[in-house]
DNA sequence: TGGCGACGCTTGGTATGTCAAGCGTCACGC
DNA sequence: GCGTGACGCTTGACATACCAAGCGTCGCCA
């Protein structure tokens, strides 16, 4: 589908899509405390840490589905997650419910991730 | 994860599967005697008779998930077997989503809870 | 001050997904 | 015989996923 003509909203919107999930993507590892290298040594180099940083700033439209796996090993995230916020159809239709079954936006999530990560570092000390 | 070398076993393993899936693919187009361009048409030209005769002939090694439901749709078919036989992880049925596998303890679940109210709260204005 | 390592990010290159256009072949009606 | 249309397939072009290498910055230690 990757041809052309006129699917100009269409690169609008997956782009707006690919920034979202590159915040979340930003969260998740910033709620780890990783850097982008510690992630690149995490999936043992199947990810460089210079894609890493292309995802996380939107650059990228549409990461594989292989990538996304790796991603949820080292990150430690459901799969199933990561491909539903990359913009791709999951199979089963059967949808993962977050946070004990409240809804949460994109912008939410992000946020809980960062201030989860927040409050365990203060009490760490 | 495209770039590097010496990936050579892993691409010959890969050309294999995707002959498989071509075959597969032209089992289930023939098995409704459907020709290349009324799957396009299927499609509502969302796949084009070329890439489908590709597809057939394994010389596309990870078609998108994307073009994948689009045929699953074509065919009658499930999106999830099409997926699998193309060689992708499919995520399992079902799945914690991201907090879940978060460790949370009480304390932290209670404040990310006021958190997230406070942030709906501050959004609603 | 100056060197040094780690950080996030940019850049250039290669591989490959995907399509529009077109090719050669085969049947069929004239 | 000769158009005419449908078929599967090939080709050329373009967009983009992904990485290796390298850049600039910042904190740290002698």
């Amino acid at each position: 589908m990757g041809g052309d003509a006129e699917g100009y909203d269409e690169r609008r919107r997956d782009w707006r899509r690919a920034r979202e999930f590159g915040s979340f993507l930003a969260a998740l590892r910033n709620a780890r405390g990783m850097t982008l290298r510690e992630v690149e040594e995490a999936t043992h180099k199947k990810v460089s840490n210079a894609y890493v940083s292309q995802l996380e700033n939107g650059r990228v439209l549409q990461p594989s589905p292989d990538v996304l796996h790796t991603l949820s090993k080292a990150y430690e995230t459901p799969y199933a997650k990561l491909m539903e916020r990359a913009g791709y159809v999951v199979p089963d239709g059967k949808q993962a419910a977050t946070f004990a079954t409240e809804e949460l936006t994109a912008e939410e999530e992000a946020e809980l991730l960062e201030y989860l990560a927040w409050i365990r570092q203060k009490r760490k000390k």
